[in-house]
DNA sequence: ATATTTTATTAGGTTAACCTAATCGACAAT
DNA sequence: ATTGTCGATTAGGTTAACCTAATAAAATAT
């Protein structure tokens, strides 16, 4: 009956990344991006779209249903899940960790997807910032030997980001501000603290838009580079 | 040139593990385990046998050549530390882990691989037995919120196993044990004693024979009732 | 020794997902 | 208006991995 295959849902969740990110979907960039021939995507679509997962038309572009659309958004959810755990806490590069990742969303349980998403809202929600395990793991993962007594603060192993290398719409959380108090007060003042949520919505050459905690912020570049985020 | 698949790796590391437990292997029982008809058994043995892979000859037992072995120890590696990893640290009940470990041992990259075994040895190389987070996100996976405080000593949420409960040629971390002093010295005498590693040798009805960091020892059943093993 | 059961094999399919080669349609540039 | 290019399509394959139905071989029981 249900002839939602691994390939299939790779298909619907690669349509749907590409709308989001507003970009008309065509064959040939699906094609590119799935690493097969065009014949091959014009077969499948039409194969999607008698299972009522996309709409697609001779030379019209490709749109999911609401259904499609459905089991898109939980395999993007998947795949992402995996990616962030692959990258942030087992520190996996990002190129390889987007391959695993593409391999494993098919096969992860709601089960185990529902206790992954908690492991790392777990983590993220701890008061400190950042897991105290987490920095002694990567240490380990540096030098193949425990640490012998607490990690020193800038040893920099973890795959922390700098706030200005977040791209827009994607979430950081701030876990070191590298920066005198005086500056740190500000930034606080604006919601810049250890342990906040920030979303970039957009990145100029001068300064940076932020959403924080739902307060719309403009920072200055230069100020932000003391940021990091996980 | 490689026709190592998915599917390939399947039947090898179930005929890996069938030899390993000492049953002679079978095309019944292999198609039984994997799921698929005897004559698909057939057809793929035959192509296995031509890839060399396995030996396989009309009507004899089937063996792994040394490349087939190799490969099929591989995948039983990540399949084994998969499931670890699941159902140990996430929670995951066996059935849906072995499910999804099946699927994603494929899809496991050398690195990712390689950073998952250093997670898992990092925190069984925990000094204080297990990782203090563990029992914090076990907790947090039982009730939705963190604990408060520091979580009771015996709040039964960790995926914890009775050593009587290991089956033979399984390896245990000791983490719990839930005895009075004079027994619990006795039990540390004979190298029972938090973080120690034990490997189940042997379960008769009275005794239970252990191997203890190269030591055999043999105990009584009723004793071992209060350790507890993850 | 023969009958029965278990295990394995052949023969002849199907399906999903891919491919190449050739053609078609739409639009832009000359 | 013609030509070229890009994107899409058709036609006609291949391959891996599965299947059913029928048959054969080996092992076991009578």
């Amino acid at each position: 009956m249900k002839g939602i295959t691994s390939r299939v849902q790779d298909y619907l969740r690669v349509i749907y990344e590409l709308s989001i990110s507003g970009k008309r979907v065509r064959l040939v960039q699906l094609s590119k991006i799935l690493g097969i021939k065009m014949p091959t995507a014009v077969q499948m679509l039409r194969s999607l779209d008698n299972q009522g997962l996309v709409i697609y038309e001779k030379h019209e572009m490709i749109k999911l249903t609401p259904e499609g659309e459905k089991v898109a958004k939980e395999v993007h959810n998947k795949h992402n899940l995996l990616l962030k755990f692959l990258t942030r806490y087992l520190g996996v590069s990002p190129k390889i960790a987007e391959k695993d990742a593409c391999g494993m969303e098919h096969h992860l349980s709601e089960e185990t997807y529902r206790r992954l998403l908690k492991f790392i809202e777990f983590m993220e929600g701890c008061p400190s910032g950042l897991p105290k395990w987490l920095e002694g793991f990567h240490y380990y993962l540096t030098w193949e030997k425990r640490p012998t007594k607490r990690v020193g603060k800038d040893v920099a192993i973890l795959p922390l980001k700098n706030l200005n290398e977040v791209e827009p719409g994607e979430v950081g959380k701030v876990v070191v501000v590298k920066v005198n108090p005086d500056e740190r007060l500000k930034l606080a003042e604006q919601g810049i603290l250890i342990g906040s949520t920030v979303k970039v919505i957009e990145k100029k050459e001068k300064y940076i838009v932020l959403n924080v905690n739902g307060k719309i912020v403009q920072l200055d570049r230069r100020k932000v580079d003391s940021v990091y985020v996980i």
